[in-house]
RNA sequence: GGAGGGGUGGUCUAGACUGGUUAUGAUACCUGCCUUACACGCAGGUGGUCAUGGGUUCAAAUCCCAUCCCCUCCA
């Protein structure tokens, strides 16, 4: 008898040896079955800087992890990998480490200039997706800028708009006046600034009595469309729906109720304007207020402002405070700290002003997306509610146009004369900012000069598709029939809103299919304290490294175990080392078990010590089965490594030692050999989605020369499973000697050894074990 | 302001939906041990008011109510 295996720790530098096998043998080739197509919708990540989150790096490992379990139930897979590469992320790392500004570069240099951002930071996630052992397609992996991709996400605009189901409305947007552009919200920062907090009265209609009202923001009292208290304050309960006149402009407006009213601060009378801030918008919004523009795309007062218009929001700010104390309307004023908006890049204040943009109509679809919602398989099934709150939350159509450079552009064309939007035919990608119109005349009063339009969509516009561009819609009718709608659509749970509704609404619009029958949602990895990760926080942790150090199976079997499926999980480097030990375990347990000849088939005369194994066996094939239908990868993960551990390692290695080694009877011997071997075989089948490298190297090793990757997960037999009612008394049994040996000494003194004989009664339930515990435990009778 | 998730030995974590013997496991710590797979190991041990208060029940970590704290998302 010869181990097979010499080394005495997994060493997981041969993980790149076995990676290049796997490719040469090609064992991940997915071809288009009729009926047993798993396809799945994998998240482009977005390489936004360096590093990649760890935490995505376990993300997609656990993808992995699908698809080696989809395979293993028989299923023919294809998991393509996409980078996404449209929108606002790329275009801030690239002005920050070019120090330039998007709209005082070209726009073509600038986009270069991303491109080139792009492909460094595409090429590190990548590596890094390849080293973890990711079975996808790379071969093929597509990008969300590529032609091909935008070509598709504008084909699926234009049939939209031809449907009547995009319109183009005026909307509040976050403005920056002293850049002079929109920006969006993670361009901005929040600042606690001094402020000058205005106390005035505004008069009651018919009435002698004024209310006082404080704001910080005077000059935007003309925009005053009601003057909200909150329903708790019983000060001004009797004032609901009152009129209220507006000083210096004697306009009526009503008093309401409004939870976002604070009693505590100023006078708890606050007035609601377009747009003081994001509360004003969201006031205007649920009681359907009409907006007055109060601030133009300059930064100036505008028409609506009477004598104040034209004058900087700063000076109509100081002529209105002087007019207002000159009419005696001001109470008090006084100097508060108070948080407001400003703009990351300028550090002025940002203006929400109202801006025309294109909308895609979803308030509509809402019934339908309810009732996909309800029917679709979550994993977990509590994360089913993020979507449901969503849709009950959404209330105003989908904006889609945003006025920046890297992203797709919209496909629109206006005639210079009558100002009608032209937009070109399906099929190609057109860039309406530099490519000359593909048409002469317009249709409308037939002149010949047009202007592009050089905005450029939501990113989620391109993203949500993503399901379609793998199946090759609207490109290859036959695979795509074959594989749409797709299995499974795994997605991290903070982008539930996003991400996942607007995939189904997009879909559902363009095919009238849900996109998928299962969604599987994972938490996200936070720092050691439970903090997210983030750059400004400066606790982002780098996968690189510790893959490197650790090893891909490592930090799969770590992510794995590290917290139950649809949970947050913390990382920490402690942790991820903990998690190698086991795989140190059961690479040990593989030397040992490779040391005997494999024994295929030993059904009959089995002693009862492998009976019980077998029985433990068949629970653990059922409970990892159960686990792994449910794509829950820390069941398995648990359950394997408590019975390899502490179950087969700890006493039945133990029990059936002297009869592997030496026993004369082949019978007995032979028992053991094929109980110990189908208990490891079985193992390394249900550990491979999980730890891919270290099972398929253990499985060539011994058993195989087909990898484990080929195989189908073990059938649970069904055997011996009331065997394992003596579980507990085995251990127990096992336990009490131990103890006794170590707290005896012998005849000089001497503590006990494991192997010194020791004389005790075996209980009569074990009694069809005694053989093997007397060999185990050197029982003297 | 709204919503969701969470609080279990020093640390992390299972159990909660479906209430039921002594609350799971890992790690750290302490003690002993090289035992023909493994010292990255083995055996044993210390350590918990299951956030707080109330309720339902024969019985609550688990169900209900309230409070406190933490995290996340939306505004």
């Amino acid at each position: 008898m010869q181990q097979k295996i010499d080394e005495k720790i997994w060493n997981s530098n041969i993980e790149n040896m076995i990676l290049k096998k796997w490719n040469e043998e090609r064992i991940y080739d997915f071809k288009v079955s009729s009926n047993k197509n798993f396809v799945i919708d994998t998240p482009p990540p977005y390489p936004s800087g360096r590093p990649w989150h760890i935490g995505a790096a376990a993300h997609y490992a656990q993808i992995d992890m699908i698809a080696r379990t989809a395979r293993m139930f028989g299923n023919d897979v294809f998991f393509p990998i996409g980078i996404d590469r449209n929108g606002l992320p790329v275009e801030i790392y690239t002005e920050k480490k070019h120090k330039i500004k998007m709209r005082q570069t070209d726009r073509e240099e600038f986009l270069n200039l991303c491109k080139v951002s792009l492909d460094e930071l595409e090429k590190e996630m990548i590596q890094i997706m390849k080293s973890i052992g990711l079975s996808a397609n790379f071969d093929e992996y597509y990008r969300t800028d590529s032609t091909e991709y935008r070509t598709l996400t504008q084909n699926t605009f234009i049939n939209l708009w031809k449907r009547g189901l995009v319109y183009s409305a005026n909307r509040p947007n976050n403005y920056c006046p002293s850049c002079g552009t929109t920006i969006a919200d993670a361009e901005i920062i929040y600042q606690e600034r001094r402020t000058k907090l205005v106390y005035l009265k505004f008069r009651l209609k018919n009435t002698n009595e004024d209310l006082i009202v404080a704001t910080t923001r005077p000059e935007l009292i003309f925009a005053c469309q009601c003057v909200i208290v909150n329903p708790n304050d019983t000060r001004y309960e009797k004032l609901y729906k009152k009129e209220i006149i507006i000083p210096l402009f004697n306009r009526e407006v009503k008093i309401l109720p409004h939870h976002s009213a604070k009693s505590d601060f100023g006078s708890g009378a606050v007035m609601v304007c377009s747009y003081g801030d994001l509360n004003d918008v969201q006031v205007f919004r649920e009681l359907g207020l009409k907006e007055i523009v109060a601030i133009d795309q300059y930064g100036k007062i505008s028409e609506n402002g009477g004598n104040y218009s034209t004058l900087s929001i700063d000076d109509a700010r100081r002529k209105i405070i002087e007019d207002l104390n000159n009419t005696d309307y001001i109470v008090k004023e006084e100097f508060i700290m108070h948080r407001i908006p400003i703009c990351e890049r300028s550090k002025s204040p940002v203006e929400i002003i109202p801006m025309q943009d294109y909308y895609i109509k979803q308030l509509d679809f809402l019934p339908k997306l309810r009732e996909f919602s309800s029917s679709i398989n979550f994993y977990p099934e509590i994360h089913r509610q993020i979507l449901l709150n969503w849709l009950d939350s959404v209330a105003i159509d989908w904006p889609i146009s945003r006025r920046r450079f890297y992203g797709t552009e919209i496909p629109i064309w206006y005639c210079d004369d009558c100002k009608e939007p032209i937009l070109p035919e399906p099929g190609k990608y057109y860039r309406p900012w530099k490519d000359k119109p593909p048409f002469d005349k317009c249709p409308k009063c037939g002149y010949n000069q047009f202007t592009g339009d050089d905005r450029t969509f939501d990113t989620w516009m391109d993203s949500s598709i993503s399901p379609l561009f793998v199946t090759k819609y609207s490109k290859d009718s036959e695979f795509f029939s074959k594989t749409f709608p797709v299995q499974i659509r795994p997605q991290a749970k903070d982008i539930v809103r996003t991400w996942l509704y607007y995939t189904m609404l997009r879909c559902y619009q363009l095919t009238e299919k849900l996109a998928w029958s299962d969604v599987w949602i994972m938490g996200y990895g936070v720092d050691e304290y439970g903090e997210k990760m983030s750059k400004s926080k400066g606790n982002v942790i780098d996968p690189f490294p510790i893959i490197y150090k650790h090893g891909a199976d490592t930090f799969r079997f770590w992510s794995a175990i590290e917290a139950n499926h649809g949970q947050d999980f913390r990382c920490s480097e402690q942790k991820i080392v903990e998690a190698q030990k086991f795989l140190t375990k059961l690479w040990n347990i593989g030397r040992f078990v490779s040391s005997f000849e494999f024994v295929t088939s030993h059904e009959s005369n089995l002693l009862s010590s492998d009976k019980w194994i077998l029985g433990e066996l068949s629970n653990l094939v059922i409970e990892c089965i159960k686990g792994y239908k449910e794509y829950n990868f820390f069941i398995p993960a648990s359950q394997i490594r408590e019975f390899t551990w502490n179950i087969f390692a700890a006493h039945y290695l133990e029990l059936v030692k002297s009869r592997a080694y030496n026993d004369k009877v082949p019978n007995n011997r032979n028992s053991a050999l094929y109980a110990l071997h189908k208990c490891f075989s079985v193992i390394l089948l249900l550990l491979a989605p999980i730890c891919p490298f270290i099972t398929d190297k253990l499985w060539i090793t011994i058993y195989s020369n087909e990898s484990v990757h080929l195989q189908k997960f073990p059938v649970q037999s069904g055997n011996y499973g009331d065997m394992c009612k003596f579980t507990k008394a085995i251990t127990e049994f096992n336990s009490l000697i131990w103890t006794k040996k170590r707290e005896s000494t012998n005849d000089i003194g001497k503590r006990y050894s494991l192997r010194d004989p020791i004389k005790i009664d075996i209980p009569f339930e074990l009694h069809q074990f005694k053989d093997d515990l007397k060999e185990m435990h050197n029982i003297q009778v």
